[in-house]
DNA sequence: CGCCATGGTCACCTCCTGGTGGGTATGGAA
DNA sequence: TTCCATACCCACCAGGAGGTGACCATGGCG
């Protein structure tokens, strides 16, 4: 999947899909989404993640296009990930796979063992109110 | 997956990827929309898919209440495969994610080895020009 | 020098999904 | 009775994603 060679589906909806559709990758864009991450700094948030599934998550979406990565060549080797454009026009998408979550849960009734939807809507700037 | 002891994720966005990410699903749930379908139909709709596949992912999305399933006891038994209201509340955002991974694919110069979209907005009344 | 932190790799293993091939039941046509 | 169509299940298998643990490089610090 993160090899080049190895194409994505032709189905826009497909390809969408295989690219966001990782173990890891929607709450890791989550935390990306609110501002460039250090490796470190995202292992820390994301506790049951181990470090080598946390990077290569974070190769095939930089390979996707979905993640940036900047290395500072500083003291203890700093590493930054950021969302790129093409990342960030996920956050709507993400949005409303969310909240048809949700809803499907609700119709499941099944509300009670869900977490909350994490991504909310524009979590930069308008960091308003999720309590809407 | 397809069993109920088997729990969907907690979080939203992941309980819907995995609802929804099956091989086959999202082309199944296009057919689907525009009316009710027989597995004989869709089978012939998708020649690539195996029946068992089929009736597997029928069986899941059943599961998961995406759609429903009705038997006509006729001479050579019928079934009839339709789209529930919650899998019809899935047609935004298989178009949300349509969209994207056409955006995706703009911007990795892959829009040439891209199919058409499939879902389109309300396939069944703005039956809209495909030809661009 | 030995130790630690950061960021990362490699080998290996397990589980799940999708896929293949065959088999089953009902009942009409030949 | 044999054959075929629809709708469906079961046993089995291959491939890939995710997970675990060990190990490597750099460079400050005690």
């Amino acid at each position: 999947m993160a090899d080049p060679t190895k194409r994505l589906p032709k189905l826009p909806v497909e390809r969408a899909l295989k690219v966001i559709a990782g173990r890891w990758k929607p709450v890791i864009l989550y935390y990306v989404f609110d501002g460039p991450k250090r490796l470190s700094e995202l292992k820390r948030m994301m506790p049951d993640i181990t470090q080598k599934v946390l990077i290569q998550q974070l190769r095939e979406m930089e390979e996707h296009g979905l993640v940036g990565r900047r290395v500072f060549a500083e003291v203890p080797a700093r590493v930054e990930y950021t969302a790129t454009e093409l990342g960030l026009a996920l956050e709507p998408v993400l949005l409303a796979l969310c909240r048809w979550g949700q809803r499907h849960a609700e119709e499941q009734n099944e509300l009670d063992e869900l977490a909350d939807c994490i991504v909310h809507p524009r979590a930069s700037q308008a960091r308003a109110n999720t309590a809407a």
